[in-house]
RNA sequence: GCAUCGGUGGCGGAGUGGUCAAUCGCAACAGACUGUAAAUCUGUCGGGCAUAGCCCUACGAAGGUUCAAAUCCUUCCCGGUGCA
């Protein structure tokens, strides 16, 4: 069976929140949020995470379903997103998907390799090899595999391993739609929202500067005391992303500076940091209008 | 005023006679993306061109020493620090 869906994709600060919000008024629907960081409980200020009045009465899901020191992956998402479509859809409602994690979109639509689960104990023990010796196991074990990746890049290469080590090789890519990642037959609507550079760059430092008038800094301060010791929250605040990274970093340089002398400081690198990473969205959006065209 | 340390690419900061258009980091720009994805990784990054190469202009300014200087010497300008 065909299910129809609305996608709604575009850089930060696009607007993308407020638009499906207003898409699923006007169409009946119900919005999963396409966010690796607002799936988390406690990060609110920092991935600018829709409040209960901005929801105007729209259901929204996958928003703070973890803590943050648990993880959840594209893995989780497509199961999860599967599951909830199946479920709007079976109440005559529009499941409309919103949000920046692209990487969620590729893995809904095209599937991921299936029956290869996370294994920290085996990433554990690869983490011991240098790169090139991953990068050769991989050569020999899955030559194509290994054509395609990039030698340099280790956290690929593990996963590489990873899926190796329970399927044999990495499937295709292309071949892990069905039987492989979701059993659905999606049909998606797209709407890209891609502003101008000027007007995005504009949007990101005004939202920034109200997330730090928010208290973002002490946001940060929270999520890192749940790690107990602050080196231990360090590793974690980088994998939450740059917002909590660069606060992180400012947090811990704080005691050695007068307060106060390096706001402008963190404002002007968050800004820059913002602004790399709507870009890189942007590099997903040309991509992702090759694809829908 | 005297003493002392320093002035290097958009920024920070190496280099202290030749292999220097100058390690590295940041920013900028381009790109990749198969279960951590705001993560991770790659390329370019003084200017010009026929771009694995060649040419030009560069290490505060002006002179000087030397076959050869960002590197040594002199004077000047600017900044930090100490003493008056």
């Amino acid at each position: 069976m065909a299910l129809s869906i609305l996608c709604i994709a575009g850089p930060t600060a696009s607007g993308k929140s407020a638009r499906a919000v207003e898409e699923a008024l006007a169409r009946n629907g119900e919005i999963i949020s396409v966010d690796s960081r607002q799936v988390y409980r406690g990060l609110d200020i920092g991935t600018e995470k829709i409040t209960k009045e901005e929801m105007r009465g729209v259901p929204h899901h996958l928003i703070d379903i973890r803590e943050v020191n648990e993880i959840y992956s594209a893995g989780d998402f497509v199961a999860d997103a599967t599951r909830l479509i199946e479920e709007i859809s079976g109440r005559g409602k529009l499941p409309i998907l919103v949000g920046g994690t692209h990487f969620y979109f590729d893995a809904l639509l095209k599937g991921l390799p299936a029956g290869a689960a996370i294994n920290p104990e085996f990433r554990t023990e690869l983490e011991k090899l240098s790169t090139e010796e991953l990068y050769a196991r991989i050569f020999s074990e899955d030559a194509r595999r290994a054509s395609e990746i990039d030698p340099q890049n280790r956290r690929r290469l593990i996963r590489a391993l990873e899926i190796i080590s329970s399927l044999g090789s990495v499937p295709p890519r292309g071949s892990t739609t069905p039987p492989f990642g979701t059993r659905l037959n999606l049909v998606p609507e797209w709407i890209v929202i891609n502003p101008p550079r000027e007007e995005l760059r504009a949007r990101i430092d005004a939202r920034l500067k109200q997330a730090l008038g928010r208290g973002l800094i002490d946001e940060v301060r929270h999520v890192r005391e749940k790690f107990g010791l602050p080196g231990q929250g360090d590793e974690r605040l980088n994998e939450l992303g740059l917002e909590y990274k660069i606060v992180g970093e400012f947090l811990n340089l704080e005691v050695e500076l007068p307060s106060g002398s390096s706001t402008s400081k963190l404002f002007s690198a968050l800004s820059a940091k913002l602004w790399q990473y709507a870009r890189h969205q942007k590099s997903w959006l040309k991509k992702l209008s090759r694809e829908i065209i």
